[in-house]
DNA sequence: GCGAAGTGTTTTACTTGTGAAACACCTGTT
DNA sequence: AACAGGTGTTTCACAAGTAAAACACTTCGC
């Protein structure tokens, strides 16, 4: 939070936390941002704490408070196109999970691959199952795993979903011409690198 | 969330909701990322797709996916500090918000700082005051809006962590040499504001 | 001045997620 | 064969957010 630490969002705070109901992500109501004279919000957060702590090296929250307050917009933008199918973003990546893969999955490897704790996929699954996006069946060798797939319904609903979503994340980013999305893919991706090794391992 | 979808936060999804507890953000328990054969864990993600959908142009993943996925391991990082001071990140948003503005607000002031609902705040407001950091008088004028301060307990606890968290988010972001940071930076301040024209003020 | 409409803040009802405990089941050891 | 310990999944009690309604007060138009 550091990065522009201060106003949650205005900085690295409000990413984005819990989507409650069909609202907003929690959060990240993420308000009209409020018309700012140079640069972004996180631009101007940065200046105020230069003000009142000049021996401060604000760097990092150029990087992260910018990751963070992009995050929390791109989610609310991402989620018309799935509120528009009665999905929230979790309940869909759920069932995405289970289409780019290919293959029935556990609730432990969904839990896993969707980097949400075991105790919010069985809440998911439950919501998914009773709609018909997604069947269950018991492994017979050992009775304590379930396999999970999607349904016909389940797959077709993914299948009209993505290119939608796809499109509508394009539109979105159209802002940046071509040169710099991959510029900026590159660069996130040496970062997330970084990320995944240092903080998924424990330590630091 | 389409940028990956399938692995909420494998893509785009899981960036961290909600914070329960003093546990993980929300969505974003953030595992052990399984080690990935090539590239970060987006990049796998983006493969799976191609395979199901080599129609597809799943090029808004490799931004939006990476950006959610930063910001989700970030925002666990950056939560360590803050928790040994006994704070959640939207806790601290509020008081640094107090901090670098450098005088009252009142609680739509935050709110729209913080980018949070008002509702969030009044909770905030409530338990950082109980805890002696924050306090708030009437305005004497206007009855209805209230004025909220640092007390010099909560200011000191700002300025103790900040410099902090600034280190520590500096390390996070130390497998970055200073020139892609300087790069990242840029490139991030110009999609933010794309994205706070784009999204913040309505449509699309 | 007085009521209607508007604004700032809090309350209410509900949603979703979490961590830990509870279950259910497997497996290796003796 | 039985049990100790481990793993997969679900349940439980609770935290924190939201949207909308309720309050409290101000201000505008007449």
């Amino acid at each position: 939070m550091t990065a522009g630490s201060g106003g949650a969002g205005a900085t690295d705070g409000a990413v984005g936390r819990t989507v409650t109901g069909t609202g907003s992500p929690d959060g990240v109501p993420v308000g009209p941002p409020p018309p700012v004279d140079g640069g972004d919000t996180v631009a101007k957060v940065v200046r105020q704490w230069r003000v009142v702590h000049p021996e401060l090296d604000t760097g990092p929250m150029e990087i992260i408070g910018r990751v963070n307050r992009c995050a929390a917009l791109l989610q609310q933008a991402e989620d018309a196109p799935l509120r528009r199918a009665g999905l929230t973003r979790p309940e869909f990546d759920v069932l995405g999970t289970l289409r780019r893969t290919g293959h029935e999955l556990t609730p432990s490897e969904i839990a896993r691959e969707t980097f949400s704790s075991g105790a919010a996929v069985t809440k998911r699954l439950k919501q998914l199952t009773e709609r018909g996006l997604v069947e269950r069946r018991g492994d017979d060798r050992d009775r304590r795993v379930a396999h999970v797939r999607l349904t016909d319904a389940g797959r077709e609903l993914v299948d009209t979903i993505i290119p939608e979503q796809l499109g509508y994340e394009s539109a979105v980013l159209s802002g940046l011409d071509a040169e710099g999305q991959r510029a900026l893919a590159a660069l996130l991706g040496g970062l997330l690198i970084q990320l995944e090794g240092r903080l998924g391992s424990s330590h630091l």
